[in-house]
DNA sequence: CGGTTGACCAAGT
DNA sequence: GACTTGGCCAACC
């Protein structure tokens, strides 16, 4: 089973699982929604995912829309944000602003 | 409890 | 436009 994750893992998670399908955030908007400025923090707890299936982590991307990294490889990451309806340009989310969710819009 | 690290960010060179 | 530096917060050693 799973480690026990922290509070501040939990409700990044828990942010994660509220982005709509074709939807692409940035772990500074995750770090700002919950309250803080742990850019770093957010990152470093997605490393730490002990779901990667239940929490859509593959739809988090940097602030300039660059994908940054995933867990299981960038590959696949960028096969499911496609899979989602997304554009992706060389390492890079196209029409990142478009598709860019923030927690404040729900 | 101090220091290092990290799926980062913004500004400066 | 690419690289370097400083800064932020939380988890790990």
């Amino acid at each position: 089973m799973k480690s026990s994750p922290t509070e501040f893992e939990r409700r990044c998670y828990a942010l994660l699982r509220q982005i709509p399908e074709g939807r692409v955030t940035t772990y500074k908007a995750i770090a700002e929604a919950l309250g803080t400025k742990a850019y770093r923090a957010v990152g470093r707890a997605m490393g730490a995912n002990p779901d990667p299936v239940i929490v859509p982590c593959h739809r988090v991307v940097a602030s300039d829309g660059t994908l940054g990294g995933y867990a299981l490889g960038l590959e696949r990451k960028i096969a499911l944000l496609e899979s989602e309806g997304l554009r992706i340009g060389q390492g890079r989310v196209e029409d990142f602003k478009t598709v860019f969710w923030s927690a404040f819009s729900v």
